[in-house]
DNA sequence: CGCATATACTTGTACACTCAAGTATATAAG
DNA sequence: CTTATATACTTGAGTGTACAAGTATATGCG
């Protein structure tokens, strides 16, 4: 077994880099799509849902965060018309999210933007070892 | 050369992983030390510098914030005791920060709860590939 | 020296997010 | 059916952070 500051100096590690990242992201994503890294990912999960449609619950669960937060990021987004609410017939506390053709439109341009932002910002990752990298990662 | 979406790949990982880690670190320290992750991480940078000093900007630099936020977390630190005000003699621009032995004493105690609370949130990342992982990290 | 520019920091304002409390609805137990 | 508990969401208040503008000091150049 490693020694626990190991495990410290990793968790460390993950906070700077990620830190720095985000910055860069959510900075390119707004000054060029007008959306924020946590919007990004919102589209990005109902990009992935079945149907496209989440609830407001998912959606925070699947993006650690709050289901207020959640309340207030998505009465923007549905005011631009990148999402739009929908009523569940069998349960009339849940307010559905949609994804519109307009927010899949740009769900699209900014995962262009987001990857190649993404390629410079890890260009001094050995690219042979994104794989395990990705497996590290998917073990957390 | 790969796909410039296994880039974007890594990054949403590493962005969703860390909110994961970040919020339980930060619960942690906030619930036995009464400091927050980026409190800790202000503490780990002084204790890392030459003689225990640093100036806000540099604060402000490792920690991808800015010298806004720095001069206002640093405001209840002082009030508590863990850093002190310190003039520069050559340059009166600048206000030095130093830590305090009491700051020294939490930063260990934090320091252990941190490093045991990572060691549990990353208990499924193979212990063999802790040295790859850092590597990793470490080439962003 | 005197002036232009750069640096270190602070302060006003705004935004994203949280927590706690409140509302509405659903589900379970008697 | 009634009541208690759980769930989905919203809202008020507070926190941490950024950005822009302002102050004070330093540095470089004529």
């Amino acid at each position: 077994m490693k020694a626990e500051s190991e495990y410290g100096a990793i968790s460390i590690a993950l906070w700077a880099k990620t830190a720095f990242i985000s910055k860069h992201l959510d900075n390119s994503l707004g000054a060029i799509h007008g959306i924020g890294l946590t919007e990004y990912m919102v589209l990005r999960s109902l990009m992935r849902a079945p149907d496209h449609v989440l609830r407001r619950i998912d959606i925070a669960d699947a993006l650690e965060r709050t289901a207020s937060g959640i309340t207030r990021m998505l009465m923007p987004m549905e005011k631009i018309g990148l999402v739009q609410k929908e009523l569940n017939e069998r349960d009339a506390r849940v307010s559905l999210v949609r994804i519109t053709p307009a927010g899949e439109e740009l769900f699209q341009n900014a995962s262009a933007t987001l990857n190649a932002k993404s390629q410079t910002l890890l260009k001094n990752v050995d690219g042979k070892k994104l794989d395990v990298f990705r497996d590290l990662l998917g073990a957390i």
